[in-house]
DNA sequence: TTTTTTATTAATCATTTGTTTAGTTCATAT
DNA sequence: ATATGAACTAAACAAATGATTAATAAAAAA
């Protein structure tokens, strides 16, 4: 929920209330599951204000997608070009932001990569997309390869990685979650395990 | 295609025909978006044959869910119960065998995944699901914790990790070919160069 | 051949779904 | 107080969609 003060002020206008109930429903059953009558009962307005205020299902759908991709890579570059911090450290900040942002939102890679998937254009205009590969995070990695501390690998190898270990298990919490018997508090706490874990074996991984 | 002999013969019937067509546009674009007269257009069949064979797109998704799923699953249990090779082994031949898969079908990790999300009973019907953690492969882990080659971390972690960085690259590959300018030929040359990489980053992020 | 079963087709049904319309309420400005 | 525009509602429309039906063709059994 966005607007849950204990004053029920203007804020919580019925553009707004569209948007959260649309963006929790987009979240949980993607795009073509989702209804316009879903969002309108979620939300408790009339199935005629999502046009009034949005024009169509798609255009609501791609502000949503927008709005979320943008905070989802703001937060990323965030940390990737810090210039003060040294690559461990970035892992370390990286790895504890990204779980307990996931762990806030757990349907939100699912949903950012198979929406992506039907419609990869909208990633492009995400003026930060490209910019990963031009962090000072990448940057520091090269040098650590040129100081001859890293095992030469190409840089993308590098990132993959270190998304894959800390993305990957939330699309897979289902399945683990049947296989090891977990609650979804029992799994929160297995990820917030990684923590801790992950910056340590991606500098085993790339060292020497 | 499944059934692409150069003799066009018997085993090419509707039913075969319709499971084909459903499987590649339930894989494209998910269950939701695929309609039932997208798949009698593709498959070149009347609509009607749908539920004549298959009583309803409901029941027809199901199918080819489980065998899919099935055929996944097995696939993977092979290289985890062999009992003649080394975990190092068995690292470098299941992250072959799982990228030749995915490259032959990249939309099915997502697929997957994503389906699973909205219904994960269908997962545990799978005798396969949790043979996974009681497997040779895991066994070996462990044992070489007991040696004190490997660092004591639970095999969940160790699995986990295993199927990040084979599979998760693959779920980003639109992300990942935008950003690097690659082809898709480009792509799957760089998942072919990870066939290698894999085992080895694996072996250093758990030895001692 | 005749009969019976199976496979296929075109047309149709009943809902669902995205969107629009025409009318109403409400707040604000004149 | 009145007028004006924004916010909202109930109803309806048109297209899409999953499913069925009744009739026909093809194949198999008698």
């Amino acid at each position: 929920m966005c607007s849950n003060n204990i004053v029920d002020n203007n804020y919580s206008n019925t553009e707004i209330k569209i948007k959260d109930a649309a963006k929790s429903l987009f979240l949980k059953k993607g795009y073509s599951a989702t209804t316009t009558r879903d969002i309108a009962r979620e939300s408790d307005i009339n199935l005629a204000m999502l046009n009034y205020y949005f024009r169509s299902k798609r255009r609501l759908f791609e502000i949503i997608m927008f709005e979320t991709l943008y905070e989802f890579l703001s937060k990323m570059v965030e940390v990737y070009n810090d210039e003060k911090t040294s690559l461990e450290q970035k892992l370390k900040l990286c790895s504890e932001k990204y779980i307990d942002m996931i762990i806030a939102e757990p349907l939100l890679p699912t949903f950012v990569l198979n929406e992506l998937k039907n419609n990869p254009t909208s990633f492009l205009k995400m003026p930060t997309t490209k910019m990963i590969m031009k962090s000072n995070f990448v940057a520091q990695y090269q040098e650590g390869i040129k100081k001859g501390i890293y095992r030469k690998v190409d840089p993308i190898h590098f990132v993959t990685n270190v998304l894959s270990v800390i993305v990957f298990p939330f699309m897979c919490s289902p399945i683990i979650m049947k296989i090891e018997n977990l609650s979804k508090k029992d799994f929160n706490i297995m990820m917030t395990e990684r923590k801790k874990l992950i910056p340590a074996w991606i500098i085993q991984m790339i060292k020497k």
